[in-house]
RNA sequence: GGCCCUGUCGUCUAGUGGACUAGGACACCGGCCCUUCAAGCCGGAGACACGGGUUCGAAUCCCGUCAGGGUCACCA
């Protein structure tokens, strides 16, 4: 049976390369029959926030992962938080210690920041030098005595290593390369290779799927797996997302997290289309694909091995294409009440909003830009980029014409513009533009004759008067 | 700096020694549609990092150079 797990550390908002993370275990496990594990690696007491648990919980349930087992809904191999599993690591350390393979250390942080440096100067690695390992008894009372307490070290093996990634093959590891890490702080807390690894045994993980930052923690973790008389599972490190700079994506680089997504009026399906497809990709020239369809799909062999660049506008046609062809009305009105509180009170509006502007938008918040235009008159227009007094006059000239335009439809709007445009002799623009500007103080957006139908009658004639007298306010000046 | 990973259009990618005149998608450019802006449809431009090998034949295998990224915490 397969498991996997995705393992957050509640220090921040899930972003972009979580999520994928996030999504790539969960299509594996899927994809077998398997169980999906959510497990939340608090150790940092620094820095962990059970707010941040929570967040967390929410986007990936709003993305539309669910996992079968994990703090929220308990399990077999629970708890899954790694703050109420401390017995079970002081457990294993004990074993550890017990075969000479993690040794007390009472270097303190400063001491041990001072040697990093000296060793970084002469260009060496910096290793620890294993000054604790063989301490006499003296030695030892006395540092107790002076209020230190131990952190423990896991004694590395200085061997040659061999393990098998699956997505980048077969790795071989120089171990006396590796600082003994320390598995245990000087709080009585374990650090993350430790926990890791002593969960990832005990909760049965059977793959473990991550970012390509944890290829060099592998060996260390595959060493404390073999020391404790455990099997390793099997690894599988996916390829970075970077940012269009190409440095490690980071919240300077603008919309990285869940959430920031979500309230850009982001849709998850399109979320998780997009980036199912960083990475990794079917073998079909396609790329719109159901979440159950990129489940049928999801293997190793087509896993890059090589960072993905995020590009936000390859996510936005995403976004589009399922505003536009996938979702239905009524989905898109869910999402819109979750974005916005003010929907509900206007479902009706929406719901015309919905069926005129669906297949031309990007974001869910075009929707409602265009409720808020209809909305909110206009009280200041921006005349800097346009000919006003043009404007002005081609209202002015056809606007007996317009008083009687037939407001019973869409098309009987656009038959009757028809007709003025025809009887003045003018050129469309000539008539739309100045329409639309001085219907929204804009030249672009919905189609004409619709925003006309979605304003009504008064609230169309009022704001061609109140444009014609701002304008001649303007002038006048 | 040591160690590790990686290099196909601007970006995501197809490609597993001959089917490659290197395919698709986003973005870009042009046209059509519409007497508006978009959307939609059609078309265009655009890449195998470089240099050596191996081979009858290399985007594909090997080596080197260059470039990018990751990591070297009592963070995860």
């Amino acid at each position: 049976m397969v498991r996997t797990r995705f393992a957050p550390s509640p220090t921040g908002y899930l972003h972009i390369g979580g999520a994928r993370t996030a999504l790539f275990n969960y299509l594996f496990a899927k994809r077998n029959d398997g169980k999906f594990i959510l497990r939340i690696e608090d150790t940092d007491l620094e820095r962990s926030k059970i707010e941040y648990e929570k967040e967390i919980i929410q986007d990936l349930l709003w993305v539309g992962i669910r996992w079968d087992e994990g703090p929220d809904i308990g399990g077999n191999y629970g708890p899954y938080r790694q703050s109420e599993r401390l017995e079970l690591y002081n457990l294993e350390l004990k074993k550890l210690v017990e075969k000479g393979l993690a040794y007390e250390c009472y270097c303190t942080e400063e001491e041990l920041e001072v040697q990093r440096k000296l060793q970084l100067k002469e260009k060496k690695p910096p290793i620890y030098d294993r000054r604790c390992l063989n301490l006499t008894e003296k030695k030892r009372k006395e540092y107790i005595n002076e209020g230190r307490r131990p952190s423990y070290r896991f004694l590395v093996p200085h061997k040659t290593l061999e393990y098998t990634d699956l997505v980048h093959g077969k790795v071989t590891v120089d171990c006396s390369l590796i600082s003994d890490p320390i598995i245990v702080k000087s709080n009585g807390i374990p650090t993350y290779n430790f926990a890791c690894v002593v969960d990832d045994y005990h909760m049965g993980i059977t793959h473990v799927i991550r970012g390509d930052e944890h290829l060099d923690n592998t060996p260390r973790q595959i060493l404390i797996f073999e020391a404790l008389g455990y099997k390793h599972p099997f690894y599988a490190h996916i390829p970075m997302i970077l940012a269009p700079d190409r440095t490690k994506l980071s919240k300077r680089h603008g919309a990285t997290s869940v959430k920031e997504l979500k309230q850009l009026g982001y849709v998850p399906q399109a979320l998780i289309n997009y980036i199912s497809l960083l990475g990794w990709s079917p073998k079909e020239n396609r790329e719109v694909f159901s979440i159950e369809e990129i489940i049928q799909r999801f293997d190793f062999d087509h896993i890059l091995d090589h960072p993905a660049v995020y590009d936000l506008e390859k996510m936005k046609w995403f976004n589009h294409y399922y505003i536009s062809n996938i979702l239905t009305n009524q989905q898109v009105l869910k999402y819109l009440q979750e974005l916005d509180n003010n929907v509900k009170n206007n479902i009706d509006l929406y719901g015309k909003i919905i069926e005129f502007e669906k297949s031309r938008v990007y974001s869910l918040l075009e929707f409602i830009d265009v409720f808020k235009i209809i909305s909110n008159d206009i009280v200041d227009y921006d005349l800097s980029n346009v000919d006003a007094n043009l404007f002005s006059l081609n209202i002015k000239n056809t606007y007996d014409d317009l008083v009687n335009i037939e407001f019973s439809s869409v098309d009987s709007i656009k038959q009757s513009l028809k007709r003025i445009i025809q009887k003045h002799n003018l050129r469309t623009q000539d008539l739309y533009k100045p329409i639309r500007f001085a219907l929204t103080n804009t030249l672009e957006g919905i189609e004409l004759p619709k925003l006309i139908y979605l304003l009504g009658k008064e609230k169309f004639l009022n704001r061609l008067k109140n444009f014609i007298s701002f304008v001649d306010s303007k002038t006048k000046v």
